[in-house]
DNA sequence: GAAGCTAGTTGAAACGTTTCGGCGATGTCA
DNA sequence: TGACATCGCCGAAACGTTTCAACTAGCTTC
């Protein structure tokens, strides 16, 4: 900027101007300018504008990972929305460790980003102290954190897995087990109730011998798969309450020579884009990764111009089941209801 | 940083110092810094630091689209390798629009990114000017550019198809049919000349009426599909080059009712989580992602540091048919052969 | 013809760091 | 005791912007 001044033969003030259109500059400077910048190559510093201005453009985004089809959805959904309106997003995956999100947190803080999306991971205490330290507006997705109040867009949880599984017990599943990821999180939480709710509506016992918890990974829905397909009184139908797991569900009906859905019914949280394409076409729970998307962005852009109402707003979302092939009536009940 | 030196008694380079570790400074000062640094809730502000130091511990990325799953791993590996690496990464996706591209390439450029990974899309001409015109390095990866000299890192693409399309022959195919995206771009080329090359081999004349070009999207392959297989005389077999197309192709296959893979063998580039688990277990080029991503983060973090050799380096890696049940001799072929 | 406006321009301060030369005080060596 | 390092610390300049008050011409208006 200082050598398009020289150039021009204006001050470096003027040069602002003009390329701020923040003031009136005359035909002839303008032309004086618009020459030096080509000659020099010049384009502008961000960093040094938004060490003045205080505002970098730009946000973060933390998500668990990736590779789960939901949150690359969201992602791609997220970083489009913001590139429309101007913004650069910085992208973290925490990869389930709280270690890493707080560092990355503090990283993102550190650069001054103007905002922050953010699903999180793990428990809530060192959280709710970071979020609580600074004043870049949060806004949370998919998961909620107990005593933040930060603008958050999630998914009706309870109503969707309740959903889910009635669908199951309609079919005539009396024992339906489920497989799903760490408890410290709001939304399996949420899941786990809707999971127990759906069981009493249909006046069936909870089984705890039909829960398995794992990390969310592949594997350990394959561990889980394994165990309880070899129980002696085994599940008709197997919920999912997460993407990855399901895979590994999967994995291990085919190495037991199970087939789905004539031996055992399968449904799980999240649609993914293969869902309908292959067989089984897979039963699922589609999150509206659109709307979710959009709204957190809506959201944190209100924030960050100050534009919203002060009290923190939460949006809850309605899940939609989509109803495929990988459900059947279990063997011998049509028999039966015949 | 100013508030802290006043708390602590210091001046301002002492606690420079300190938070750096750049000089000593006396046990007395450290503890009155640190004591200072806790109330008044310091956090260094790294833009201010990026300006005065010229560099921002930061890189861009832009890939097509995030959606398509090998994107999806690339975009992955590469954001956990810099994150390791202490530095962030912005994120954007150009969804194949070159105009979105050169926009978000000097945003990225005027935010002062140490460098740029980038997975180009389009003609070549302005991004060209664009490299040429910055002193930031550029790692290329998928697709090439030619006339720029920067680093990359990118797929044998020819040998890739030629062994997945000679595979298809060696099972007796000879109407192969052949889906791809946009032919502006290096790795399209490339594939398609290891298709025509394994007919060849195989002594089979290229066909035109066999390929159909679209535009990377599930729609233009189940378009492509559909005409395909209304063929008076139609494939036996198709090759996807490119991995949302083949969605498409799979479900133009289910829609006219074919089985595949009796009535029809479908292979495609890039391998998915879902590729083994659903029926048919899909056969495909497996590009080696976490390679890709990691090597690509090594030579743009060498470039960073200057240690790089001046001369651009290029590293071609292999890509891996993973054989599964999606392809079949054609019917007939046994008996012909018996 | 004086007063007042307006459009165009400018110098300088500020944003929050890092860094360099310099300056006392203390310790060491001959 | 004097010369000389060493250590800990500091003032101030610089990074590349934006912005504000101030200034100059040139016009208009009475």
């Amino acid at each position: 900027m200082l050598d398009v001044a020289r150039v021009a033969q204006v001050s470096i003030a003027t040069v602002s101007a003009f390329v701020n259109g923040s003031a009136n500059v005359s035909p002839a400077a303008t032309q004086r300018i618009e020459g030096a910048i080509r000659t020099v190559g010049y384009q502008r510093n961000a960093v040094a504008r938004s060490l003045k201005l205080g505002r970098t453009h730009t946000v973060g985004l933390t998500v668990p990972h990736i590779t789960n089809p939901f949150f690359t959805e969201v992602v791609s959904v997220i970083t489009q929305a913001f590139d429309r309106a101007g913004y650069a997003v910085m992208l973290f995956c925490t990869d389930e460790h709280l270690s890493n999100q707080d560092e990355q947190i503090r990283l993102l803080l550190e650069r001054m980003v103007d905002g922050l999306i953010v699903a999180r991971v793990g428990e809530d205490e060192r959280f709710r102290s970071i979020v609580g330290a600074t004043k870049a507006p949060f806004v949370l997705i998919d998961r909620l954190c107990e005593g933040v109040d930060a603008d958050a867009v999630v998914l009706d949880n309870r109503t969707a897995v309740a959903e889910a599984v009635g669908y199951l017990t309609g079919l005539g599943h009396r024992r339906i087990a489920y497989v799903a990821g760490g408890t410290g999180i709001s939304t399996m939480q949420e899941r786990a109730a809707g999971y127990r709710a759906a069981l009493e509506e249909a006046g069936l016992a909870f089984d705890p011998a039909l829960v398995r918890l794992g990390d969310f990974h592949e594997m350990d829905g394959y561990a889980a798969a394994m165990q309880l397909m070899t129980l002696p009184d085994r599940p008709t139908a197997v919920f999912s309450a997460n993407n990855p797991m399901v895979v590994g569900v999967m994995k291990a009906l085919r190495d037991l020579g199970l087939n789905c859905p004539k031996d055992v019914s399968v449904a799980c949280f999240d649609d993914f884009p293969f869902a309908d394409v292959f067989h089984p076409q897979m039963t699922t729970v589609r999150q509206p990764v659109q709307a979710i998307g959009e709204q957190a962005t809506a959201l944190l852009l209100e924030r960050i111009a100050g534009t919203a109402a002060s009290e923190p707003r939460r949006l809850t979302l309605r899940g939609r089941l989509m109803i495929r092939g990988s459900c059947a009536p279990p063997s011998g009940w049509a028999a039966q209801s015949a």
